[in-house]
DNA sequence: AATTTTTCTGAGAGCGCTCTCACGCTTTTT
DNA sequence: AAAAAGCGTGAGAGCGCTCTCAGAAAAATT
């Protein structure tokens, strides 16, 4: 079963067939459905019902190859994984700002394999999209190089573009993780053990560093012996707390370094009988309910954002530099950071 | 800020521009470029060279306009709210399936609205997407009825198409509320309080369905006084939720008829004295952390269905009567529904 | 009555690509 | 030696639409 079957196409009415029915030219025909331009009443009325009785419907590639990228409504965002709710909320607040400029939104996913982010993009560029929103998994990005001069904007989102200019609506990661570890280290912690994603994630990366930062500054040796990377499922981060916790000694306190990871320990750490205290990057979506502490922050914010920045490219002065939003983070104190340290072990 | 800004297109190279530039026809440069048919080796390197040079991109629109539809990888699909996990693991056992295939999956949203939904449809069937999955939120569909014969197949999942005969994924939604129901009424409740969303969807009418078969069988009447409708979000169940647990008699049980409610209901029976029973369709994020009870099934399942479907009348044969998919659902009994009635009231 | 202006329509070109058809060149087969 | 087959390339058409340009008919102005 593969794309050479024979399929048959009766083939679709065209605005010729249209044009022919109702006794019209062509640009006739097209000014009729298209409601542009001086058409007689009993004309648009003719085409029209020549079109329903045809079942016409208007060729979009057409009549984009003929207008020019300029006039498409369509929005790319192409991200890692649609079924994180940072990402969803992301995309709702995109669209939404998107909407009210008159364009649509359509998304697609890459699980976070660079080999399909490059396909979903060149996908979505050479379709000619009005523009492009990426919150990349890859390396680097030199292969979009010639896209901003050459007309598609885009804007990269939550992750910043490598080896290339461009626009890019970022988190304070490093902040927040200070705030974070700021946090654990006043309350007396000092073995904190750090849950992170993908490593090879700027995101994650930051995080980490400005973790560092923190303990470091407080005189906290040998953190990183406490550090483990690669959760990028639920699964795997509950695999890895419970590994931590079985450490002597165990880590007093968690810092789980997105909203997976967070879920991931919070079902390592039930019923346990003296849990560490957590923390987590990323609201939850039962957060105040299960009364996790979080790094949080407005991901929609960051969507109407990679909007606002989109739109100034389209509408704007094309010769603008590149520019770069960075949103704030704030410590979210409830029950699970709350926990002082107990001294199990050595 | 309209779409009339002055907005400067510096023009992409075109492949006649490449051909130009490497000394051949276009024909050849698109032969080249395509890896399709005999080009000498060293035509194709110069070719290549020149359009890294010029940083050449090719028109997947004007592309799809030569070739016609059945050249297009990409297939939609339309839901009505990616946020919620029940379409984001139906999008993503779909994509799954359809990359295998060699097929791309995109995704809109249409947050339950008709209006935009017909935009999106509009758009992406004029667009010419290879394939179109619908889990759509309008009560009619005449306006798709010339597609399947036209060419673009498509499949509706989630919720049945009206008007018109299409192939379709749907959830046995009348067989699990029975479940629910039954389960409730052996446990020995008779004032169940329902709390159900938009009360125009399929799904919801479906779910009532089943339900008030069971109760009705049962002998219990009067049940409708405890069924709210239109809780389409979280926090309006919530609402709801204390609304009936306010009441004389209140309700010893609850079925709330989607995830999004159950969560709503989760939160409005947190830290109750005597909470109610409570089962919820669908299953929920940490459904087993937080020991709440579900009509469960498979929503990847769905998705690849759908793939499968879609598959099938790609490359199948296309006169085949249209078909539906009835997926199965299961009681998941956990604490939550095992609390006892315990008569409060009258 | 002659003019300008407004309303309505159509012929023809062309967006950027790939397809059909054709021609020449080289290598192999009769 | 000729014919047949395999390679490599290009001219020209056309996918379905909208644009430019232009012309005719109707309405409004002098």
């Amino acid at each position: 079963m593969t794309a050479d079957a024979p399929l048959k196409q009766p083939g679709r009415p065209s605005l010729i067939q249209v044009a022919a029915l109702s006794g019209v030219s062509a640009k006739t025909a097209s000014r009729a459905l298209s409601g542009e331009g001086y058409v007689a009443a009993k004309t648009r009325q003719r085409v029209h019902e020549a079109a329903d009785q045809l079942g016409y419907r208007p060729n979009g590639v057409a009549r984009d190859l003929r207008r020019g990228a300029k006039a498409s409504t369509l929005v790319g965002l192409i991200s890692g994984d649609l079924a994180n709710p940072f990402y969803s909320r992301l995309a709702s607040g995109l669209e939404r700002k998107l909407r009210v400029n008159g364009l649509q939104l359509i998304t697609a996913s890459t699980e976070e394999n660079p080999e399909w982010e490059r396909q979903l993009t060149d996908t979505l560029l050479e379709r000619r999209v009005r523009g492009l929103v990426i919150a990349s998994t890859m390396a680097g990005h030199d292969h979009l190089a010639g896209e901003r001069i050459h007309g598609i904007p885009f804007v990269f989102v939550d992750r910043p573009p490598v080896g290339l200019s461009a626009d890019a609506v970022l988190l304070d990661n490093r902040g927040g993780a200070r705030q974070a570890a700021r946090h654990l280290v006043e309350a007396g912690h000092r073995r904190i053990g750090v849950i992170g994603d993908l490593s090879r994630l700027f995101t994650h990366r930051d995080r980490i560093g400005g973790f560092a930062e923190v303990v470091e500054t407080a005189g906290i040796t040998g953190w990183a012996d406490y550090l483990l990377e690669d959760a990028h499922d639920v699964a795997t981060a509950e695999r890895a707390v419970r590994e931590l916790l079985g450490r002597t000694p165990a880590p007093t306190a968690l810092f789980t370094l997105n909203n997976r990871i967070t879920t991931g320990a919070v079902r390592a750490l039930r019923g346990h009988p003296s849990p560490p205290a957590l923390i987590g990057f990323d609201e939850l979506d039962l957060g105040d309910f299960l009364g996790v502490s979080v790094i949080t922050h407005d991901p929609e914010e960051m969507g109407r954002w990679a909007a606002q920045l989109l739109l100034d490219q389209l509408f704007g002065d094309a010769d603008e530099p590149a520019r770069h939003v960075v949103l704030p983070t704030r410590l979210l104190v409830r029950d699970s950071s709350e926990r002082p340290p107990r001294d199990l072990g050595g």
